[in-house]
RNA sequence: GGUCUGGUAGUUCAGCUGGUUAGAAUACCUGCCUGUCACGCAGGGGGUCGCGGGUUCGAGUCCCGUCCAGACCGCCA
């Protein structure tokens, strides 16, 4: 037996009793007549002690050899401390040692492994099994774990079924890269990993799988980010026989559980915006509502004063700053500064600040009079003591570059309170989004989306004026599920192919399954999915996935413990068919 | 594909307009220490300044290239 209890349990009712302990050196604290050992597991630290009158020489000899993170075993008698350690659960109490066996030595770990670590993140990603060890890491997989185990208690409570779908599926150009995986048995020919389960999820309903979920692996090849893994988990639900308001019901009643469940929060109906009025208001189809400073447009109150910057604009939009009046001119030059970047690509800001008698300094004083900066601040709803920002230029360029700046000032402001949750739906999404690349419509969602019947009529005419039956679900300035009502009938589904440039043969070759299926009664249906990694992320308050996630990639999509991706060696490559073609990259 | 920031001791970092033997903290090792728990005290070891080239009497420092890492833009139906 390696252990009568774990770490974290024993106490003073203990006291008395022979136990046997297992776990790592977290430190040894040798005071020369005593030696203290913090001895580590999952569950916590026990102290042990060692002393010159009560341990044998040779004990206390072997015990000076033991190393941080060597693996032991002991057996010993719980005590009383004589000072005892309020923080920690087993603090009144240590182990006497009466025997010692070293499991396994360790080498000396190259970050220290405390809560607050000295380690790097290249490091700790590169040791990440070290780094589990620390309560950060340790705890959020643990909390990724309650998350997940409250999801599959809701919707198995709500008759849901998890499913599981393949991995090797079959590569379509729509969309985000494909990961692929080449067949030997099929020489030449390759499956593609899913970057969702859509098309089956939808294949199940047509199956009569009326209430389906799954927390899946989803695969994108595209570049990463701070927040975005090439692959993640999805909690991926599908419903038929449901309108939209089924679907939001049923997933707002997830959402608020989680909350409840694991956050302890509880949270009435959450509100619902369009997409429209997300992007006039927050520039943004995932807005923050946990704070303000929502936008003003200007256009009818800024034109025609002969300030030709504006009177070009195709849309002068301000935000009020709380506070900001009292920023110095070199504070608010360095806030230009920040929207000139290339990342945002603002020309320029237009700044006016409210004093705190009611009267107005602007940078455009020369244009503008006393009135007209009233009317702005009554638009922005700036109050006295508050600076409004105004950027003006092409609409949708504006919009982005005033949501940065909103999102970069409440950050400043410490206004996203990582504490308080302001869960929202955004609807009405528009079904079709023009791309200047290759010069066509392309699914704003994805093509199986359903557009709004009363809309139907203007596919021809204005395709971009379509609104499709999709949603997202907004948490804190985060998209964390979207879904939608999909096409469920062949006629439709050929339809928006085709307005999607798929020529019949293409559509037929690529989702004939899918059309097919649809021939044999399909229900009407529609669904969702959860992007669990950050839900989960959020939920616990942090803005890094990272550390919610067991073995995640870097920045550059590598494992940097397993170091992956590798070369195949030239039988495998054979066996595959496959033959490199490097021509345009360097041999390493 | 692009923009920006960084790479110096095991680790996290400092190192100014180029100028003696490249520092701090922490970790590690040795010794001491009668209640530690971020123990304390004394001492010690530890460096290809990412790599390659250039400028210079002289480069951690400046220039060019390159690799790696991170943040962001594009991209992510």
């Amino acid at each position: 037996m390696y252990r009568s209890h774990t770490n974290g349990e024993l106490n003073l009712s203990n006291v008395g009793q022979e136990v046997t302990l297992s776990g790592w050196v977290q430190k040894v604290r040798d005071k020369g007549f005593v030696i203290w050992i913090d001895l580590r597991d999952r569950y916590g630290i026990t102290q042990l002690i060692l002393d010159e009158d009560r341990t044998d020489t040779s004990l206390l000899e072997k015990t000076k050899t033991l190393g941080r993170e060597f693996v032991i075993q002991i057996r010993g008698t719980v005590i009383e401390r004589q000072s005892k350690n309020e923080k920690i659960k087993t603090g009144a109490i240590e182990v006497l040692v009466s025997e010692m066996q070293v499991l396994n030595e360790a080498l000396l770990p190259p970050f220290t492994i405390e809560d607050e670590t000295d380690g790097g993140e290249e490091l700790r990603m590169k040791y990440r099994y070290l780094d589990i060890r620390r309560n950060p890491v340790k705890n959020s997989l643990i909390f990724r774990h309650q998350v997940t185990q409250e999801v599959r208690n809701f919707l198995t409570n709500e008759a849901f079924v998890e499913v599981e779908t393949p991995y090797l599926i079959k590569s379509t150009p729509e969309g985000a890269r494909d990961f692929v995986v080449p067949s030997r048995m099929n020489s030449g020919q390759f499956y593609a990993l899913p970057q969702s389960p859509q098309t089956f999820k939808q294949l199940l309903m047509v199956g009569g799988m009326d209430k389906y979920f799954q927390i899946v692996k989803c695969f994108r090849d595209e570049d990463l980010r701070a927040d975005r893994q090439p692959e993640f988990t999805q909690i991926d639900c599908e419903m038929a026989f449901v309108e939209q308001e089924d679907i939001l019901d049923v997933f707002e009643g997830l959402t608020r559980h989680l909350l409840q469940k694991v956050n302890n929060i509880e949270i009435g109906d959450f509100p619902r915006m369009t997409f429209d009025h997300a992007m006039k208001t927050y520039g943004n189809d995932k807005p923050d509502v946990r704070f303000g400073m929502e936008f003003g447009e200007l256009n009818t109150v800024s034109k025609h004063r002969n300030f030709k910057i504006f009177d070009e604009a195709e849309l002068v939009v301000g935000i009020a700053v709380p506070g900001g009046a009292f920023y110095t001119r070199k504070e608010i030059d360095k806030l230009v500064d920040w929207v000139k970047r290339p990342q945002i690509g603002a020309l320029g800001m237009i700044y006016v600040k409210c004093n705190e008698d009611g009267s107005f300094k602007s940078s455009v004083d020369k244009f503008y009079d006393q009135e007209d900066l009233a009317k702005w601040a009554k638009e922005t709803n700036a109050k006295a003591g508050d600076l409004i920002c105004v950027l003006s230029g092409q609409t949708s360029k504006v919009r982005a570059q005033m949501s940065a700046l909103r999102m970069e000032l409440a950050e400043r402001l410490g206004l996203r309170n990582p504490k308080e949750f302001a869960p929202l739906w955004v609807v009405d999404f528009p079904l079709l989004e023009w791309d200047e690349d290759s010069a066509r419509y392309h699914a704003m969602h994805h093509p199986f989306t359903s557009p709004k019947p009363e809309d139907m009529h203007l596919l021809d005419s204005d395709p971009g004026k379509v609104r499709a039956n999709a949603y997202d679900l907004v948490l804190n300035g985060n998209e964390i599920g979207g879904g939608s009502i999909r096409i469920h009938d062949k006629k439709t589904q050929a339809l928006l192919f085709e307005h999607l440039g798929f020529r019949p043969e293409e559509a037929e070759e690529q989702f004939g399954f899918l059309l097919n299926a649809f021939e044999y009664g399909a229900p009407p249906h529609g669904g969702l999915a959860f992007g669990l990694d950050r839900l989960v992320a959020i939920l616990a308050g942090k803005e890094t996935i990272r550390d919610f996630i067991a073995f995640p990639k870097n920045n550059s999509g590598r494992d940097v413990m397993i170091d992956a991706p590798s070369k195949l060696d030239d039988s495998q490559l054979t066996e595959l068919s496959l033959q490199l073609n490097l021509a345009e990259h360097k041999e390493v």
